[in-house]
DNA sequence: CGCCTACATCGAAGGTTGTCAATATAGTTT
DNA sequence: AAACTATATTGACAACCTTCGATGTAGGCG
């Protein structure tokens, strides 16, 4: 007869689980800082932005960005602010229009957040 | 004094916006699998899933999984649910027990897919 | 058989996100 | 100054996501 004690100390070849302190390596910190890198990227309209920006940089207005895609003006200047703050963009006002331009260096940084994690896992 | 059509016509230096018929290289429906694919990896519970299973493979129950999680046993199989769905995970039953595993070639695929889209936006 | 255990599913509640019409803001033109 | 333009913001609504208690299911055991 085994008691519960033995159990957790010896090992269990078929039967049996909850083995010894299995723990995520990731961090909840760190899984948290990744889930939301991939959420900021996980909006086809989000996405579809970064690539017209890194086309042309700094000469894109948002009219350019409302004729490409299929939303109306109010929901396009919603994902330029959502990218804005993540600091993946930024915005230089020349007259009347807005113009946008990636910031590839916070873009490099987030890939290299997200590929050091995903190869965490192996 | 120019007009509309000299604007559109003309390269306009400082002024004028919306030139010619800029579109995102990536499609709308490539657009949508790659936001696909960051949702489904998205959340932090489920980051932390994939990587205890990446682990130990084949040995971890749903009851590791929830000693480990922040979140009760419905929600841990409603997140094993959607991983098993985007084929990132797959489980066999022994006994009372479900041992899940990552499937490796599917993550991998998944990884290959993201990077690629993201070497994309240069 | 009846009870127990591990896991899945259901259904409801609460939170977050995406969208757009309406409106505000700020620069431009006449 | 008044009219116009590009963009931002607001507020409302709908859709979606996450979570969990309650319940269902199926295998193991006394």
């Amino acid at each position: 007869m085994e008691t519960t004690m033995d159990m957790l100390l010896t090992e269990m070849p078929t039967a049996g689980c909850c083995m010894p302190a299995l723990a995520p390596r990731i961090s909840p910190a760190e899984a948290q800082q990744l889930s939301d890198d991939l959420t900021m990227l996980s909006h086809p309209i989000r996405l579809q932005i970064l690539d017209m920006l890194a086309q042309r940089d700094g000469e894109v207005c948002v009219c350019d960005l409302e004729a490409a895609l299929p939303v109306k003006q109010p929901t396009v200047s919603h994902h330029l602010k959502l990218l804005r703050a993540a600091g993946l963009i930024t915005c230089e006002r020349r007259g009347l229009w807005a113009y946008y331009s990636v910031q590839r260096e916070a873009l490099a940084a987030m890939r290299r957040r997200i590929l050091a994690q995903f190869d965490a896992l192996q």
